[in-house]
This record gives structure tokens, C-alpha cells and sequence, in this order.
DNA sequence: CCGCATTCCGTAAACGTTTACAGACGATGA
DNA sequence: TCATCGTCTGTAAACGTTTACGGAATGCGG
């Protein structure tokens, strides 16, 4: 099959042959570079005729330049990385990159490898979610030898871009939202406070229950993991120690499903008994019922942020390491927003035209 | 910043002129070739005290090889297409592949263009799922210059390795459990049929419905699109035509999602007065409320599947092409099985340890 | 008919590797 | 001491491009 239909395409050469002129010409006819106008009809004529196409690999070799750019997260499946694996390829496309993905699976070891890859020169850049910023990251990206682009927190002081969410800013909206709604006792359930964003979303609660003249209750938290069926048991430990919390802030939207199912078991009518919010709006939000209010952290605009400032460098940006913040956004729906809707939700982006057969 | 360390990073020369060798000995040594100790040394430590890494670009030229697949698709956040990358990745991975993502959206000209492109020889082999095989596909796979294998129907007699779904098996599979289920008028949402997945499901219905003798009754069978909105419309007329119909076969779960909207609104209980069942076995089947039955059609599978066939056509396999059929597998939840659980529902595999910050 | 500018093209080097080949060297046996 | 062998290493070519440089050809004015 295609295995034997493998000889060696054409080369420069084999125009240059049968053209009956000098390779350089060839080169020079394929890049449009001025020539005469017989001698460009006999390349191209040449060129058709074989079915040449340009090897990338030797050009790279030669122009330093391989245009493609790496992507590295934890993984793919996790919906906040995907969405912004959906913004970053298309403006790298658009700009004639290809994009070479990396998943660590939440290696670390796997990270640092990365960073390192960059040496071998197959990517004229790289996009990277860490899942938190170790002394080894640091030291690889001083060392990197191609533009890097950070998502995520990194130490004050590092030299490298780098595009940020505002969680903190974040469960404010949704606290705020909550208190206007009249719910006094929101309760909190957190993933693990040793990962980033368990510390920063856990803080971010507390302050943002002051900023609204409420006092924090060490008996509203709870603390599981970052998915559903734990999210749930936290909840159920959490409404038998306060059985008149009337409102969850939930650390995402995968410990807001959980909820769901516990406040369901349990009778309690969501949202007139207790309001629910999550976060990350993942398709999930959208898709659950009641449709559950989550705060956008942004996903596909740093993606979109950072792929842009990947471009740039790659442009010959040469100035400072730049910062962008990205903001929050709440997005009501049923969970906290009065009786569940019942029409049509809005579309949800995850399907397309086709599914695949 | 990083822009002005990029100062050309040590080659094989640079290594020579340091340990006193030649590029020859340098090379033979990094590639552990058989070398007097003393020499190792020398070059080890040069290369070391130099932070030498590997030219991937240069080594593919000569090798002939990059270590790279493409993978191309019309959109990643097609969750059918996701669970296929998410398999893909990690084969091609510990294998020393790298993965290079195309996302068509769509534009039968892009994929076209992704086929065209693999005489760049920027990837070693390319994994496709085509929206449809149109004539011009055909001809671009006869000349490919690289190994293919398509994952999707493809005409018979294409000279290509081939992995397929079996959504006939999956829609009879539905079929038979809600036949069991004690379910005589059984609709059918499905999406246009000048698709392939929407030809072989609305055929495979009819099918399935001779196979328990049922008789096909046009009046049951609504055609939409694909989506949640326009599934949900869809529904809704076949209720008013129809109002007997004890259950729904939906062609997607976006379209069953709708399916459950309408429902609701319209007072029918799921699944006491409607069964529902959906399509692809997505996250969002497990999200939904009631959870939702769903006919996986073995999305992972067929990733893991074509990413093991592309291997061996890459070690060299030279056989003729190949066929993997995968089949389907109905996921029962409680859109059908009785009373909706309360319990926690198993995990999805959507969300990792951490979220993104 | 010569000198010069202009236009076009070919030669060759370079990008950073791998590898075939042959030379240098030390050791071995006669 | 010399031929022979084996081990190790260096030279150079090759992978497929791009591009600096200089030479050939052409046209023009004097």
C-alpha cells in the first residue's frame, strides 16, 4: 500500500533538471523573488508537472524557523485547558503555525522535559499551563532558548510573559450576586488548599463575604477535591453540620454538580433553598439541570491573550515580559437566578455540524 | 527578555572544538555509538559544561524522519473527537511521537490542504476523521506521501487503513432496550441526512425497528440539526404530531439534551412517559438530568485503535491496509431505566486534580 | 567599437546533523 | 623487523533548502 508509493518525492534538483536551469533559480522562482519571466514559466512548468511541494524540514534547517508553536497542559480533557486549546489554534493558524500539543498528565517531571524540548528547536515557541511553578520551572525558562508564554500565576519578578485569570475578583462577583439575591449563610466547597487554585479561590471567598459585611464561619467550608462525586460528599457533610446554609459557592463547576445531586437527595429545592454557583463555565453549567450559574474565569480569552503575545515575540517583539490580566465574568443561570428556566438554553459550542461516524 | 538570550546555542562543533574531536567522534558518542572511553568523557563533559541539546530539525533532515504525527480533525471541542485525542496523544507519545494538530472546521478545502501538506514532510504520518470523502480526497490519499489512516466510513476499495465506528450495532442496541423496556412507539430525532452519520442512523433506525417488528412509521421520524436548540424544536413538533411516542431515539446527545428540555416543559416524565436515549456517550450524558442513556459509539477506542495502526505503518508495516471495526456499547443512566437515581453518579472524566488558575 | 550599468543566472557555502570510508595507530604473530 | 589485523578517529559527503557573490549577457551612450 502507501508504504511502497514512498520514493523520494521531487526535489529542487529534479526541477532544476528538468527545467534545465540552476537550482538557485528554482529556489528563487518558488519564492517569488524577481526572474525572468521564461525562466519562471519552465520552473513552474517543471514544478506542476512533478507535483513538487516544498520540504519543510530543510527550510526550517535553513531559515531557523520551524513555524510551529507548542502548547502544553496538564490535559486536554480538562474543559478550561480545551478552551483555550480552541482560541490559541486558530490565530496560530491563521498566522501560518502549525501547533504541536503537549499533554503532561500533571507530571511535573513531564513539564521540566518540555521546557528542555525547546533546545531541539522543533518549535519556534511555547505556550505552557503549569500546574504550579516549581524552582526547576524557573530556572529552565531563564535558560529557554525559544519565547515562552506562561497561563497562569508566577512569582513576582519572573522574566516572562505571562497571562493571568482573576479569581479573586471572580467569587466577589458571585458572592456579591448571592448577597443582592438575599442569601446570608453561603457556604464554600473548595478542592485541596495546597494546589494554586484552592489557596486563591478560598482566600478570595473570605474576603469577598467582608466586602459584603458578612462574617466568615470556619463551619460554611468544606473542603474535597476538585470532582463530582467528592464535591457531593462535602456538601452532605456540610448540611448536616449548617442546615440553614442557603447558598453554595463552589470551587468548580464539577463540585457544583455534586451539589446538585446531594441537594436533590436531600429535598432542598435549588434555587429557593439554596442558591448554587460554580465555576470555570464549562459546558457542564449549561448542560446540567437546573442549568447551573458559574463565574467565567476566562478560559478562551487567555488563550486567545496568550497566543497573541506568543505571536508578537515571534514577530520580533523584543521588549519586557508582559502581563495580562483576564477578566472574570458571572454567568447566571437557574441555580441562582429564581424559577429554572424551561425553554430552548442557549446553544451550546461543544458540538459541531457533524459528529463523527 | 527571552528575545536576547536566543544567541545561537552550541552545536556539534562548538562540542568538538572544546573536547579537541571531531564532529564525527561528537556525534558517534551522543548517539552511543561504540567509542573509546576517554573520548566519551571528553564529549560528555563538553557537552555538558555547553548545555548541548540535540537539533531536532537538522536530524530530521538527515534521518528522513520528525517524530511527528498530525492529527486533523473538524473541531476539537467536538467531544467525540476529543476522547479520539485524548487516546491518540498518549500512544503516540510514549512512542517518541510528537502530535501536531490540524482542526478543519469544518472546510473540506482545509482538509484537502492538511493532505497536500504532508508532502512538506514536516510529520511522519497523518490520523484524519473527514467530514465526508469527496472525490478529491481520494485522489490526495492515492498520493500521499506519508501514511494515512482515516478514522470514518471510507467507499470500499480505498487503499487505506480504515478504523470505523459501528453505529448500526448502536442504534439497534437502543432499539432492543427500549423494545425490552415494553416501548411500541419509539421516535427518532435525527440530524440532516446528507450526512454520513445522519444516513447511516436513520437507516440503521428503520433497520432496528424491523428487527424487533416494529413497524416504520414516517410520522415518527423528525429530522433537525445537530444541535441541543434545534433538537429540542425538533421534539417538540413530532410531540404535537404524535403525542402517543413513549420514547426517543436521539442521534446525539446534544439532541437528546434538547429532548429532555422539551419534555420537561411539555409535563412528560423521563423516562415514566418518554424513554430517552442519546448518542456518542459524551460528558454531558453523565451531566444531565436525569442522566442520560447514551450509545457509545466507542470514540476512545477508535483513537486508540488508529493511533496502534499509524505505529506500525511507521515501524516499518508494509502490509495492506487495514479495517478495525469497533463496536458500540449502550450506556444505560436513567433517562431509561426507571426511576432517575439519587445517588452520586460516577465520575466524569472531564475535570484533572486542578483546575486552571 | 569600447566602457559601463543593468539584469539575470549559476556556483558554492551554509544550516546541524549522520555516516561511509579510509587513514593512523598500537598490538600481535611470524 | 615486518606484515597484518583491529580499534579508533577524522574527512567529507549527504539530507533539501536559501542566499551571497560574481560572471555572462545585454543594452546603451560615447
Amino acid at each position: 500500500m502507501k508504504g511502497t508509493t514512498l520514493a523520494d518525492g521531487p526535489t529542487i534538483n529534479t526541477i532544476a533538471e528538468r527545467a534545465g536551469v540552476s537550482i538557485a533559480s528554482v529556489s528563487r522562482v518558488l519564492n517569488g523573488l524577481p526572474t525572468r519571466q521564461e525562466t519562471v514559466r519552465k520552473v513552474m512548468a517543471a514544478a506542476d508537472e512533478l507535483g513538487y511541494v516544498r520540504n519543510a524540514v530543510a527550510r526550517s534547517l535553513k531559515s531557523r524557523r520551524t513555524h510551529q508553536v507548542a502548547f502544553a497542559m496538564a490535559d486536554v480533557g480538562n474543559p478550561a485547558y480545551l478552551a483555550m486549546l480552541r482560541q490559541i489554534q486558530p490565530v496560530l493558524k491563521d498566522a501560518g503555525y502549525r501547533l504541536v500539543l503537549h499533554s503532561t498528565d500533571a507530571v511535573v517531571a513531564d513539564e521540566i522535559d518540555v521546557l528542555h524540548s525547546l533546545g531541539e528547536r522543533y518549535v519556534d515557541g511555547l505556550i505552557m499551563v503549569p500546574l504550579r511553578v516549581t524552582e526547576a520551572h524557573l530556572e529552565m525558562l531563564d535558560a529557554a532558548r525559544a519565547p515562552v508564554v506562561i497561563i497562569g500565576q508566577v512569582p513576582e519578578g519572573t522574566r516572562v510573559d505571562n497571562v493571568r485569570a482573576d479569581s479573586r475578583t471572580g467569587v466577589k462577583l458571585a458572592i456579591d450576586h448571592l448577597h443582592a439575591l438575599g442569601r446570608r449563610r453561603i457556604g464554600m466547597i473548595n478542592g485541596p488548599l495546597d494546589t494554586v487554585p484552592g489557596a486563591a479561590r478560598g482566600a478570595a471567598y473570605r474576603e469577598a463575604l467582608g466586602g459584603v459585611g458578612l462574617p466568615y464561619d470556619e463551619d460554611l467550608v468544606q473542603i474535597g477535591d476538585f470532582y463530582r462525586a467528592e464535591g457531593g460528599r462535602a456538601v452532605a457533610e456540610l448540611l448536616d453540620r449548617v442546615p440553614d446554609v442557603d447558598a453554595l459557592m463552589c470551587a468548580n463547576d464539577l463540585i457544583a454538580l455534586g451539589a446538585l445531586d446531594v441537594l436533590r437527595a436531600a429535598g432542598r429545592r435549588v434555587p429557593e433553598d439554596v442558591a448554587v454557583v460554580g465555576m470555570d463555565d464549562t459546558d457542564l453549567a449549561a448542560a446540567s439541570w437546573p442549568s447551573l450559574s458559574s463565574v467565567s474565569l476566562g478560559s478562551a480569552e487567555r488563550g486567545r491573550a496568550a497566543a497573541e503575545l506568543m505571536l508578537e515575540r515571534l514577530q520580533g517583539g523584543d521588549g519586557e515580559p508582559r502581563l495580562v490580566t483576564v477578566a472574570p465574568r458571572l454567568v447566571v443561570r437557574a441555580s441562582t437566578a429564581g424559577a429554572p428556566v424551561a425553554d430552548f438554553p442557549a446553544e451550546s459550542r461543544t458540538d459541531r455540524k457533524e459528529s463523527a461516524e
